[in-house]
DNA sequence: CTCCGTTCAGGTCACCGTGACCATAACTCG
DNA sequence: CGAGTTATGGTCACGGTGACCTGAACGGAG
């Protein structure tokens, strides 16, 4: 039994990581604030980015790699997750969910480190508050320097889940505000999935769905008809939020 | 920074468990070996079972948990879950994935433990391997006794991801053997969702998915027209088997 | 003030997957 | 040989979807 042995005398480390998505401007540049309150409405195509924050110590010191930290004991691993979150980028995620345990023996070159990562979701406003530097940038998600450890395995993991979900559950508007108009939600799904979507469709769907309501106000100031625009209303669940979440009735 | 130095001294215990799922009969009758190659095929309606292991230790010693035990330092998450697996109940099963990271401060009223749980499907002649005795029993997934720590909810969150995922992937022959009739796959997608399915539109939505091919035999000796025996092909992906499976190419 | 370009909004239509259902085939047993 | 049972194949109505068309409502150019 040497193995307990040695377990007992240098455990695993536990530690907790955070894919943050957020969308902006191909070129980098954030979107329009609260993207219909803002004024004409970037019309520009949207694409997924991330944060990353570059390691200043060993091992692997330098590089590129996700916000995170160890597990305190007294905090749970979705506690972890928005302390350092909020530590390192000052985010506090509209949505948060556990991705999955990565654990593989040899994925920390020094200590054996357990990693419960989180994926989150925030929207242009939020991710505007994340203090850049030297140390803190912005990437797009589908192209990604080398990262350290095996982050880049576990953010094309998290992009997979992402756009998986997007196409059977309603986590869009967590990119977005309160209020929106259809054309931005449609944005949302066309960053995500990475295609067009018709809008007379889409907004057929989206209807029927008994997702959204329209909130009774329009934006106005496009050189076009002006838009409705429209809420979430909660009657409809997110999907798979994690084994606390109260299951839809059947 | 009294937390740092708390979590240092006492390190956060790193444990996995694991809810395993397999077919048997409503009065917990094991189902005929491998369905087909037994002979006359039960037709006695399936549920789904697990196998619970009694705790001999304090905390909650007496009361029935998941099987499953602390990670050592050169196993990965899922070697763990094997070796322990195969430690109590000797089960090798066909389909091993990760459910959740359960890591609530008090769900373990002595040290801190995160447990890294993970879901199996066992085929039945599998199941009958499992050694039972005073501390290993079977008990019917929709109606267990009182678990010790979480493990009730860990249990309610496997099943719904088991019946949720049966309905768009294809792990229904993880609980059958290499060969089965339409029928015995029917009867595990009624077993899972309990409901009663049309052989007819069961029969044709398999056959147009591709994911099974008749294997040209048939099984004889039911008092009715023989069926023919298929097999998985292999073509169809099981989805979302955790972020090592290669993705399914768009 | 009118025309024009734009997007919003509502509608039609063919197609396909689905569930409900019917009919025949092929076996065993009495 | 007929009865009973399941296997297998087919039809049909319905609902959701994608492709596409048409009018509505704005700002801006001339």
């Amino acid at each position: 039994m040497s193995n307990s042995d040695a377990a007992r005398a240098a455990s695993i480390g536990l530690a907790v990581s955070t894919v943050i998505f957020a969308l902006r401007d191909a070129d980098g540049a954030p979107r329009a604030t609260p993207p219909s309150a803002g004024g004409q409405g970037t019309d520009a195509p949207a694409t997924v980015w991330l944060p990353l924050v570059r390691r200043i110590r060993e091992p692997q010191c330098g590089r590129w790699a996700l916000p995170g930290g160890m597990v305190e004991l007294d905090e749970s691993l979705e506690g972890a997750a928005r302390r350092n979150l909020a530590e390192t980028t000052e985010l506090q995620p509209t949505y948060l969910e556990q991705l999955y345990a990565f654990g593989d023996v040899d994925r920390s070159p020094d200590r054996r480190l357990v990693s419960v990562v989180y994926w989150a979701l925030v929207r242009p406003d939020e991710a505007e508050q994340v203090t850049l530097g030297e140390n803190v940038q912005w990437f797009p998600a589908d192209d990604l320097p080398e990262l350290a450890f095996d982050h880049n395995l576990i953010v094309d993991y998290a992009l997979w889940r992402l756009r998986t979900k997007m196409e059977y559950s309603a986590i869009a508007h967590a990119f977005l505000g309160d209020e929106f108009t259809l054309a931005e939600l449609r944005g949302v799904y066309e960053a995500v999935l990475q295609k067009p979507l018709d809008p007379a469709n889409f907004r057929r769907q989206m209807e029927s769905s008994g997702a959204i309501e329209a909130t009774g106000g329009v934006v106005t100031g496009g050189r076009h008809r002006p838009p409705k625009l429209y809420r979430y209303t909660g009657d409809v669940q997110l999907v798979d939020a994690g084994p606390l979440t109260p299951r839809i009735p059947a």
